[in-house]
RNA sequence: GCCGGAGUGGCGGAAUUGGUAGACGCAAGGGACUUAAAAUCCCUCGGAACUUUGUUCCGUGCCGGUUCAAAUCCGGCCUCCGGCACCA
């Protein structure tokens, strides 16, 4: 087999891309009596270039599904294209191209980008969900969601971007600022419609607990996102008027505390309470502003029901009317917002609980209070309840206010319902009719897909062309055939992307996917769920928890009978170049382009594994960049200097019968350590860096190594072998080159994943390593298997140890096998 | 403030169960080849001291502790990064 001298990548990388796509090398086969694999890479929004996130993570998904291939799995390894969204929309207005136009050419483009990275997908599997088979099935599960009450329409203040002229979701504004454009956001009231995540908060919380392949830190921040909070309602009536006020307390223990009352200036009540309209007008323009604390006394008195208490009822900014019951008791004492507020309008502070230790050194509540204390402690002048412990207190007390019937244990959630609803046109349509006779009606299933139409104009005037395109909004009432009016609001991408992964079960194009799911072997029954799932941690509360919540959801519908999408998941770091992520603003971009066009997709590819483990952020190197090119360069000319003599028969090595030289029983040693350290370096935890380092070692031996007789050639040919098998999830076009050119059949990714023998990766003798006290002294090469006396008698007839020890009585000695001796002696 | 995670040479990072700290790579310095350069190959490379080529001492953010033995375990701090944050 003829070999180039030169390593030129960009030549070998066209030939095998052009080989294995002719033979269609990584489809997906429904084969349920082979082990499936499931290997997910997030999928991109098509904005018209790969970046370096996205080049790593692709690579990182690439090594699992190639590996995983060869270790004899049935892979299933798709991309796609997250391909609704505000940019394509954007770009129509700007450069009066349809968005349709610009997203699909994107794709063409993207995709050819992918390709030359070399990346394994089964393209027959692809998905666009601006497509109509695709978003036909996003109003399906609408329909299926507002059919069991999960989907509804509500006016309430939203989130609303000025610079995207829409409303985003909580999770979709990060600093009070746009998650995509970062414009600061502002709050507007809206008719809106809403998923009922919340009606699934607790089976989401509960949820964490199984998801054990998924990062701490993302489960962290899913259960912090979620804020599930367990505490009372209770209700304060208030004086002279034949009506109560409820609040919610996390803290019933400090109740006699209490010294006046908080309600939000939203809260149904406050325009009744409230004679001064100016005032309230003022109190609502900064209303939830942080670092302030303002409010107004309505001249009203509640009744603490524990004490019977009169205490003033304000009004305060602070107060949020989405938690809880918009109201609040407040406790300066015991609540730091609490004593900010009452030292500012002079209100009385009531310490009721004292901390435990501070009760035995005799301290009372009588003390001067300088700021609250928060923690638990025993109750003070609290009635019955006094010298309570809190956590008892807690109980008895909500005990009691239910037995009164004043009030009832709940639990509060801090994150809200999901606003799906988009004022803009490049998204799916909501399937919902407006008819003057039977109001809000459903498109009735048959008529899915509700069709985006592609005849509208963009004049990026606010709201939705869909608002001017008469064709799209006049439509039949679904129920009485009159004349009605569509939604024009279009859905959030998010759902979109919160089931693409059940789509990739089946072959693309327009199917019937209900009845594929429902099918009693389906294809998703053998693929879900999801084996190994690799993105950004920047969806760890977004795109995540909103998979998550509609899983849950088609699992109760009957289409699923998993609780969880996602069995593990690798979030991996970003790219960082000169210490901060790569962006256009900050001009620090490394386009992976110009790299494969420099380097080859093998060396971009091998960089971005090589310099940190997949979770940590990676520091880009250009240098470091030429150091993964430089080891490609080097192995590929150890292959062609030593091209001739790779014609040998393949020889079985054993260590009992081994007649060959020492070098090359050294180098059969080290080919089988490395496959051992490649294979349990990629199995813990995708530690490629570690894999590739050990590959280094192992080539850094092929250079020197010289075959001297036939056995010695039959090694070469065994370590040559084995290090493109390692090498080629990483690099794989080099590997598939090399595999050839040393005179097998390609495809290298049709063989076995290399095994090692765990006595040819034992070294011929132990390096032991001698201490006294604790601190080297010497080390020694001993043979296999002696016994810690022997071990104890070479290490105290060593010269560096006698000189060391010289009269002084051994104590103690610790002998750690095939390792370690350490001699204690003061 | 609360919840995560991290801190190791000039740099990226290794050290898997408490057992040789610094694998591998980058950068740097020296040498070989060359008319020269690039490429390639070889050597050195945590710090300090010395009886200077091989030995001692110090060294994994800081201070303590446990242990024959600590980057690793425990307690207390410091710094950085990420998330949440008037959520009652």
């Amino acid at each position: 087999m003829y070999l180039e001298e030169k390593y030129i990548p960009q030549k070998v990388e066209v030939k095998w891309q052009k080989y294995w796509s002719e033979k269609d090398l990584y489809r997906t086969i429904q084969y349920p009596s082979k082990k499936k694999f499931y290997c997910l890479e997030m999928f991109p929004y098509p904005s018209g270039e790969i970046h370096m996130g996205h080049a790593r993570n692709y690579a990182i998904g690439d090594v699992v599904a190639r590996y995983k291939r060869m270790c004899g799995f049935n892979v299933l390894h798709p991309m796609g294209w997250d391909a609704f969204g505000l940019p394509a929309e954007n770009a129509a207005i700007k450069h009066g191209v349809h968005p349709a136009e610009w997203t699909y050419r994107n794709i063409n483009y993207m995709k050819a980008q992918l390709n030359r990275m070399g990346l394994s997908y089964d393209w027959k599997r692809e998905i666009t969900t601006c497509s109509p088979d695709y978003y036909k099935w996003n109003q399906w599960f609408f329909l299926k969601m507002l059919e069991k009450g999960l989907a509804y329409r509500k006016r309430s203040f939203v989130n609303w971007c000025p610079s995207c002229t829409t409303v985003l979701a909580n999770e979709q504004v990060v600093d009070g600022k746009c998650w995509r454009c970062e414009n600061l956001i502002e709050q507007k009231e809206l008719e809106q419609w809403f998923l009922k995540i919340t009606d699934y908060a607790d089976d989401l919380l509960r949820g964490c607990d199984e998801l054990k392949g998924w990062p701490e830190r993302v489960i962290a921040m899913q259960k912090n996102w979620i804020g599930r909070s367990e505490g009372i309602e209770v209700d304060f009536r208030i004086d002279g008027l034949n009506e109560d006020i409820r609040i919610f307390t996390t803290r019933q223990d400090t109740l006699f505390g209490a010294t006046f009352v908080c309600i939000a200036p939203v809260h149904p009540l406050t325009e009744r309470l409230i004679s001064d309209k100016m005032a309230l007008e003022e109190l609502k323009a900064r209303y939830g502003k942080m670092g302030e604390k303002i409010g107004i006394f309505t001249g009203c008195y509640a009744i603490n029901p524990l004490n019977g208490e009169k205490i003033p009822i304000y009004v305060a900014n602070f107060v949020l009317m989405e938690y809880g019951t918009g109201a609040i008791m407040s406790v300066p004492a015991h609540d730091q917002r609490d004593f900010d507020f009452a030292q500012q309008y002079n209100l009385p502070v009531k310490v009721v609980i004292v901390p435990e230790q501070q009760l035995l050194l005799g301290r009372s509540n009588k003390d001067v209070v300088t700021e609250a204390y928060e923690g638990e402690g025993i109750l003070m002048d609290s009635g019955q309840f006094s010298g309570l412990r809190s956590d008892i207190a807690k109980e008895r007390i909500a005990r009691f206010i239910e037995d009164k019937g004043i009030g009832k244990k709940v639990i509060n959630f801090r994150f809200r319902d999901w606003g799906i609803s988009r004022q803009r046109y490049w998204g799916t349509p909501i399937p919902i009719v407006y008819c003057k006779k039977c109001g809000m009606v459903p498109v009735p299933e048959k008529d899915l897909p509700v069709i985006l139409p592609e005849d509208v104009r963009f004049t990026g005037k606010d709201g939705s062309p869909l608002n001017e395109s008469e064709k799209f909004l006049s439509t039949a009432c679904p129920l009485c055939g009159d004349m009605a009016r569509r939604e024009t609001d279009t859905m959030d991408t998010f759902v979109d992307s919160s089931w693409y992964f059940i789509r990739y079960c089946f072959k693309k194009g327009d199917i019937d996917l209900i009845s594929e799911i429902r099918t009693p072997n389906s294809e998703l029954k053998y693929w879900m769920p999801v084996d190994q799932y690799i993105g950004g941690v920047e969806h760890a509360v977004l795109h995540l928890l909103y998979s998550r919540f509609f899983f849950k959801f088609m699992r109760d519908i009957g289409l699923v009978d998993l609780n969880e999408p996602f069995q593990n998941l690798l979030t991996q770091g970003m790219v960082i170049k000169d210490g901060a992520k790569m962006s256009k603003s900050k001009g620090n971009v490394v386009d992976p382009n110009h790299l494969i066009e420099k380097y080859g997709a093998d060396t971009l590819r091998l960089f971005s594994l090589f310099a940190a483990p997949p979770e940590k952020d990676l520091e880009w190197s250009d240098q470091g960049v030429e150091g993964a090119y430089r080891f490609l360069k080097r192995l590929w000319g150890i292959v062609y200097k030593n091209r001739n003599m790779l014609y040998v028969k393949d020889k079985e090595f054993l260590l009992s019968s081994s007649r060959i030289t020492d070098q090359a029983l050294r180098l059969l040693r080290k080919t089988h350590q490395t496959i051992k350290r490649v294979t349990t370096d990629i199995e813990r935890e995708f530690h490629f860096n570690t894999a590739i380092s050990a590959l280094m070692e192992l080539v850094n031996e092929l250079a020197s190594y010289e075959p001297y007789d036939e056995d010695g050639k039959a090694v070469l040919r065994f370590a040559i072998e084995k290090t493109l098998l390692l090498l080629s999830p990483f690099a794989p076009h080099i590997a598939e080159e090399l595999w050839e050119a040393v005179g097998n059949k390609p495809s290298i990714f049709e063989q076995r994943w290399p095994e090692w023998d765990e006595d040819m990766a034992k070294e011929e003798k132990i390096e032991l390593v001698i201490q006294v006290d604790g601190k080297l002294r010497s080390r020694v090469l001993i043979p296999h298997g002696i016994s810690d006396e022997e071990v104890k008698e070479i290490a105290l007839n060593d010269e560096k140890i006698k000189n060391f020890i010289g009269n002084k009585t051994t104590k103690k000695v610790i002998v750690v096998k095939g390792r370690l001796i350490n001699i204690v002696v003061s």
